[in-house]
DNA sequence: CTGAAAGCGCTTACAG
DNA sequence: CTGAAAGCGCTTACAG
């Protein structure tokens, strides 16, 4: 591969010369940059990346460290910070935990994976980074990660107390009152909840959108149609059975997952009965197969592409120092409506 | 940040002697070590990596360039990348083509976005990768891709006529010939084919595998059960009405994807039939969903991991030069029996 | 308008 | 066993 320093002898000139024309930070006589221009041409010069870097004591290069990139909202979270990346030059060095099957259903422990965490983020340093987003795979909030010395970094799909780190994620406790508002309007008044993992602040976060729709509706929760899962199938599934099993039966059920209202719908064809005709589910998080399952589930959309465009575009201007904006992007999620829901 | 200059003025000692206890690269007296390490230790010395790839000419990083980062196979292939690369000291540079909107069923229509792609081949090289996974999203025969210079690049789920290059895919046909095998097992002689888009690899190969196990078994297929869909859900339905409509209905279907198979579902219960009552559904792919539905379809799983792991450790073996292993891997699939397949 | 030179932070012959 | 020095391929004050 050929250096500026062929260049600049094919050239008959010096390196710094070729340097300016390459990058146009100084003037230079037409004639001298139309010989240096042709020689580059005829050799096929291409910049080296890794000697500029440690020139100019930046890399144009952002550490994307995901907490596992199978998680369900990372693929797309990194599609968004790809998007917003594609007008600039910065590239991705990615990193990957690789914590899905260790944090699976285990939202309270991340804390044990602290170390691995901070490996990676000083690795990330060491190639000097110019910025650092950590993908989360549930709404969470992050303590105890490292911060990084000297280059900002931004939570995406999480929150942390960490001063000075921003942080993007969605409308989680609003999504949930929406969807039970939802139901609500089409004048269900037996309601019933399948929820997540307890110990998970999603959870807990659409538990507490539920409950604030129910309670302005001033509708009732009897305790016993919150039926606790663990996001899985299985559990809608045997949660699901319960509710079908009791005296008076609800008319609705909102799962706090697609996994568990495809378990819902297990369930009650199970006994007999039919979606949306003599129950309405809806579920949480747009997953592909909720558009393909009899009938197509009504849930609600995440906004993760947007979660990764804005994590970036957060991430850029710090490290741009354009601006320090907003510390907390909380984005809005959508309703999908399909055919799941029916009225009383 | 310290340097290695830092530390040897605080050591009292040269950088050639803090590179040397820090790399073990030279015997170093024991008083000379300790002093090093514990001003190293004092001061969080950290090695920058940039700087030691421009003085030994390679960086430890591998450029993947995936066609669609939320493509279907591509999450689980980087994680098989990324799992290999947890041994050694390798980094990865994700470059994300972001083309699947464009790209999604236009299979030949590759060609157009050959400069795109090279040009992240481009970057990858001023970047110094040590190597290049290309990530496709299809079982593709790619042709036209730059060839990076003096670095290896291997293809992931697809195959290239470029000399030296290796490729790693999957038993595409005969997985197709095996699932076929399992509906035959089960006494099925009526078996109709919801094929892919007729463009793609994967239909040509697919239907070449189900065709091979009909003749093999000495089984008749009337031309109007070969049912060209294009992969997606509302042409398996269409397809399956076709199928439901004929005078002698086939008593199996084989789909050649999920995402049909459950066009497929739709369609047979549209038509008051039941699976696998009245009839045997099969799919490929074994998406995640494949488990969820009713009743959960029995499929052909793809080795995803498997090809990322091996894919990494074809690369990892040029760059090192260790070896010049096989040049086209082809990984053999598994059949997840589920409650799809019923016997006559 | 152009170039000589320093320097980014490492590694590694080479000499002592 | 240790160190002075060159050099990886760039950029950028600085001088002319």
């Amino acid at each position: 591969m050929s250096t500026m320093k062929d260049i600049a002898n094919l050239a008959g000139v010096s390196v710094a010369t070729v340097s300016y024309v390459l990058n146009g930070t100084k003037k230079v006589s037409p004639e001298v940059e139309e010989r240096v221009l042709k020689i580059v041409q005829k050799t096929h010069y291409q910049p080296n990346t890794i000697a500029k870097s440690l020139r100019m004591q930046r890399t144009q290069v952002i550490g994307v460290l995901v907490e596992d990139i199978r998680g369900m909202p990372v693929p797309e979270i990194v599609d968004g910070i790809n998007e917003h990346l594609e007008q600039g030059p910065y590239q991705v060095l990615l990193m990957n935990l690789r914590l899905l099957d260790k944090l699976y259903n285990r939202y309270d422990q991340l804390a044990q994976y602290i170390d691995p965490i901070n490996q990676a983020i000083i690795l990330m340093e060491n190639a000097r980074v110019d910025g650092i987003i950590y993908v989360a795979m549930h709404d969470r909030h992050i303590k105890g990660v490292r911060r990084p010395v000297h280059i900002p970094m931004v939570y995406a799909y999480a929150t942390t107390d960490e001063a000075e780190t921003p942080s993007v994620t969605y409308e989680n406790e609003r999504s949930a009152y929406e969807i039970t508002m939802r139901l609500i309007r089409e004048k269900h008044v037996r309601i019933a909840l399948v929820a997540g993992h307890s110990a998970s602040t999603d959870a807990k976060l659409r538990l507490d959108g539920f409950m604030a729709a129910m309670h302005d509706a001033g509708l009732d929760i009897p305790g016993e149609y919150i039926r606790w899962g663990n996001w899985e199938y299985q559990s809608g599934r045997e949660q699901c059975d319960r509710l079908l099993q009791m005296s008076v039966r609800p008319t609705a059920i909102f799962a706090m997952n697609d996994v568990m209202a495809t378990g819902c719908y297990r369930s009650i064809k199970d006994h007999g009965l039919t979606i949306p005709t003599d129950i309405s589910v809806v579920g949480f998080d747009n997953r592909e197969f909720a558009q393909f399952i009899n009938p197509p589930l009504t849930t609600v959309e995440l906004p993760n592409r947007d979660i990764g465009m804005h994590a970036a575009e957060l991430l850029i201007g710090r490290i741009e120092k354009e601006s320090v904006e907003e510390q907390a992007l909380v984005l809005p999620c959508r309703i999908i409506e399909r055919e799941s829901v029916r009225g009383i």
